[in-house]
RNA sequence: GGGCCCGUAGCUCAGCUGGUAGAGCAGUGCCCUUUUAAGGCAUUGGUCGAAGGUUCGAAUCCUUCCGGGCUCACCA
């Protein structure tokens, strides 16, 4: 912190401890005046506690004391019981836990004063032979030690472990030293990611970074984070979407291109939305929306297979099946289905509105006809779609970057992906049409001169990229953070991420 | 941003129709060579989120602020 070594700073940090970390600083001092090394480097050659339980656990007894297998091995102490002149300790590596046997008449004085020196939390480096004791657990008992490192701070209860909620996000060390379950979502979100990689790189797509820092903030509708650059003396806006990057790269001949990163954007925070979330965007030169919806579902299906070995998850109590082909309902019958309304009452503003009413929805008299249609759908519809639905075919005013249906040019070649209720992914046959493109652009700005502090901005150099002409493509974005909470059954985005953002403390 | 709920020992929690703070675990000391939420005996530890107010007296009642959870609004 500072570098002038102030000694009011350290008598400041003496006074803010408890006696915890007092006695654990003068058990270090301890270690160190018995001529042991406090934070040695290495530990090397030492096998992983999994792969130790995942070999070995099946051995009896008997195969064991014939075998004399000998192990080294480390971890962090996370429970220690002393009876007399033995003593037992639970070491972890973040995958597994094994039980370490100390022998007071093994050891040398100094290692045995070293033992009783030793606190929950601490790093230790052990090697010794397996046995299994009479309860029949896989345990190393030792012959030589090694201090490795120590907990200055003592760690939460063992039996409850860490619970609340805000030290869990604050401080996840703790809580993923002491939570397993809390390590599996992340084991879990590792290997999402892991597989729609190796799916994509197996599709011959090619993994690219466009920039995070934007000049215009475009791809999506929302307000962006604003930041500067010192030396350019420029503002420049956190990414809402790579969106455009990308299929600039389309013009440049990159014909299937993705990128997994973070979007950043303005907005509020709730159990669905963390102000910076991970998503997967792609684009494919010469597939239409449709093709892109039959890829979703066969890499999706794959994805889920991969992490949790079926096809049907239970989520937040209920089943999700992932069996393809998913059902494909336009946003128009979607609608009508779940508010019982027919096809000619979704046309009229009288009709509209005398809808939202019947069915309850409140909206604001302000509001233009698809923003009260888009909020029956979402109120209405979103929260049925519990296994995965494709939604298609949405009006063309809420999708400037998609093209317009042939047979309908009210309407878009867009699907957007729902599973458990909630949005997954988005995707459409993407408009390449420059004439087209600015057309939209304008529509936009003008919604934004309207007070739309969401609608999209002008973006000329884009248009330029398109004018130099892009092939056709259809594109789709995935949220990963949703997605990894549905593989791990958690109904807050918080939970999949590591640290998620909170106000200072 | 609005509504509801929460913040007490390192951790998990009691105590809250006002009388000045408790338990379990962890820690410390002693006993214990197959324990595993080890056990037994003893024991340390608290600006009760912060600041005001009411009161003879506040962890408890009131106000404001800080932090968190759920929820609504906005969004993915």
């Amino acid at each position: 912190m500072s570098d002038k070594n102030e000694p009011v700073e350290n008598e400041q940090i003496t006074e803010n401890e408890n006696d915890l970390i007092k006695i654990r600083k003068e058990k270090l001092q301890k270690i160190a005046d018995l001529g042991f090394e406090i934070y040695p480097s290495s530990y090397e050659q030492k096998e992983a506690i999994s792969e130790i339980a995942e070999l070995y656990s099946g051995y009896s007894e008997e195969k064991l004391k014939e075998e004399n297998i000998k192990i080294k091995t480390a971890g962090r102490i996370i429970g220690r019981r002393i009876m007399g002149k033995t003593t037992f300790i639970d070491i972890i590596d973040g995958l597994a836990k094994i039980q370490i046997y100390f022998q007071k008449n093994k050891l040398d004085e100094k290692h045995t004063e070293l033992l009783g020196l030793l606190d929950i939390g601490d790093f230790i480096g052990v090697s010794g032979e397996l046995f299994k004791t009479r309860t029949g657990e896989l345990t190393i008992v030792v012959d030589s030690f090694k201090f490795l490192s120590k907990a200055l701070r003592p760690l939460p209860e063992k039996f409850h472990g860490l619970q609340d909620v805000e030290a869990r996000y604050r401080q996840r060390y703790l809580d993923l030293i002491m939570n397993q379950k809390s390590r599996e979502v992340f084991e879990i979100r590792s290997k999402t990611i892991e597989w729609l990689r190796r799916l994509l790189n197996a599709r011959k797509f090619l993994e690219v970074e466009t920039p995070m820092m934007q000049p215009i903030a475009g791809g999506a509708a929302a307000r962006p984070f604003i930041t500067h650059h010192n030396t350019l003396d420029m503002d420049l806006y956190l990414r809402i979407a790579p969106e455009l990057y990308l299929k600039r790269l389309e013009v440049g001949c990159m014909e299937r291109v993705y990128e997994i990163n973070r979007n950043f954007r303005n907005e509020g925070i709730s159990t669905k939305h963390n102000p910076e979330f991970t998503m997967l965007e792609f684009y494919q030169a010469y597939i239409d929306y449709k093709e892109m919806m039959r890829q979703t579902e066969a890499m999706l299906v794959e994805v889920v297979e991969k992490v949790h070995g079926t096809t049907e998850i239970s989520y937040q109590g209920k089943q999700v099946n992932f069996k393809a082909p998913w059902p494909r309902i336009t946003f128009y019958d979607s609608i009508m289905q779940y508010t019982g309304a027919k096809k000619e009452e979704l046309q009229s503003r009288e009709s509209i509105i005398a809808i939202a009413k019947k069915n309850e929805v409140e909206f604001d008299p302000k509001w233009s006809d698809i923003k009260i249609l888009n909020e029956l759908f979402e109120k209405k519809v979103e929260p049925n779609l519990f296994n995965p639905t494709f939604i298609i075919d949405y009006p063309l005013e809420i999708s400037p970057l998609s093209k317009k249906k042939p047979e309908d040019p009210n309407l878009v070649e867009r699907f957007e992906l729902f599973i458990a209720g909630m949005e997954i992914a988005n995707g459409f046959s993407e408009l390449n049409d420059p004439v087209d493109q600015r057309h939209r652009f304008e529509m936009q700005i003008k919604e934004r001169e309207m007070g739309d502090d969401e609608a999209h901005q002008m973006d000329e150099d884009y248009v330029t990229a398109m004018e130099y002409g892009m092939p056709p493509i259809a594109g789709e974005g995935i949220g990963i953070d949703r997605l990894v909470m549905l593989f791990t059954d958690r109904d807050s985005i918080r939970e999949v991420i590591l640290f998620p953002q909170l106000r200072k403390n």
